[in-house]
DNA sequence: TGTACATCAGTGAACGCGCGTTCACTGATGTAC
DNA sequence: TGTACATCAGTGAACGCGCGTTCACTGATGTAC
């Protein structure tokens, strides 16, 4: 194939982003290759650079666009109420057997959060500022005043190690005991 | 160097391995090889293989011997009184700047929890068996009865997300901050 | 207890593979006149 | 509007480096007599 028009390589650099967001997010910023990114978003692996300057720039904008993602319901919600709703059905989201069996589509913090630390500086940068981007969203679907930060922080720090230690185990009843765990306190912090 | 006596290899391979728990730990899975852990115990790399089968057989006995190491203190801890202040200490040793810090000595499940899904079988199966196991010393140190667990579960979870993203963070007062909101709930659990 | 021989922990070079990155090339797109 | 030329997205081969693993070798340890 040869140059294809502008448009195209925009849609040709979002499907490299999402493609590599899924991949990442299952197999690990060091199981995932350029190649293997390429190839499965349909590509050939030169042509790469004509997107990114590197594989950790690709895994800095993959990084983002998986926070982007995974808080979009609660930056939308309007309205005290639906503010409400949308950071418990996040929780119920978050904490679900789907979300332990398939990192593929969830949380970047849960699924890349260790890693992320030994990558080259834009990509921990990246996952610092979707790590508070993460934490603002939620921020903003508590109950304003008292504390609100505080209690996104104690969240957020609940959902990620809940996920990461659930995925962990081998036994599917004490996967589901360990969400149960975590959900029980969850809604402690979100629903008092 | 030539042979050396069984009990300079058995000196030689407890070194191996606790050096490996200290590099993997600060490093990443992917970002320690055999040689860097052979080196940094005074080594050369061509011997690695009269004690290991391989660095996935290194990474599985590194990480028991982490945990072992972390939750050491409980599992001690004798009489009810003894156990509330082994866990409560965890839980002041755990949430702190300096575990922040310094993962080389800290939490494995922190540390290398989100990259040991990815590696060899041998290696997931020790990360779920000490997972189980620091959930079962935390445990043993609440007060009996009452949904013992379920609060370990629970307090696990908070302990390794708060880590997890305590590390992320790049401003030192947001770490602070997540630690100081941990802490709260924490001790919610461990003496409500 | 002493001696001869087998074993094997550790060495250092080498192998082989994967992967990030580069590069010459193609031909459609975009632009200047 | 049409034409000539420059640009550059994507291709596929190749490069080079790191790293897990193997191997021939050394010589002290361990063992059999």
């Amino acid at each position: 194939m040869a140059r294809v028009s502008r448009e195209e390589k925009q849609r040709t650099h979002a499907a490299i982003v999402a493609t590599a967001a899924r991949l990442f997010r299952e197999h690990g910023l060091a199981g995932v290759g350029v190649a293997d990114v390429m190839s499965a978003a349909g590509l050939t692996h030169g042509g790469f650079y004509r997107h990114f300057a590197s594989k950790d720039a690709l895994i800095a904008a993959a990084f983002a666009q998986a926070v982007e993602e995974a808080t979009a319901a609660l930056a939308a919600a309007d309205g005290a109420a639906a503010r409400q709703a949308a950071l418990l059905r996040y929780v119920d989201v978050y904490l679900s057997r789907e979300h332990v069996d398939r990192p593929s589509t969830g949380c970047p913090l849960a699924a890349l959060g260790g890693e992320a630390r030994h990558a080259a500086p834009e990509t921990a940068d990246a996952a610092a500022a979707g790590m508070d981007r993460a934490i603002a969203r939620v921020a903003r679907c508590l109950p304003a005043g008292q504390a609100r930060l505080t209690k996104a922080r104690c969240l957020m720090s609940l959902l990620v190690g809940a996920i990461t230690i659930a995925r962990l185990s081998r036994d599917a009843t004490d996967r589901e005991a360990i969400l149960a765990a975590a959900r029980e306190d969850a809604l402690r912090i979100v629903a008092p």
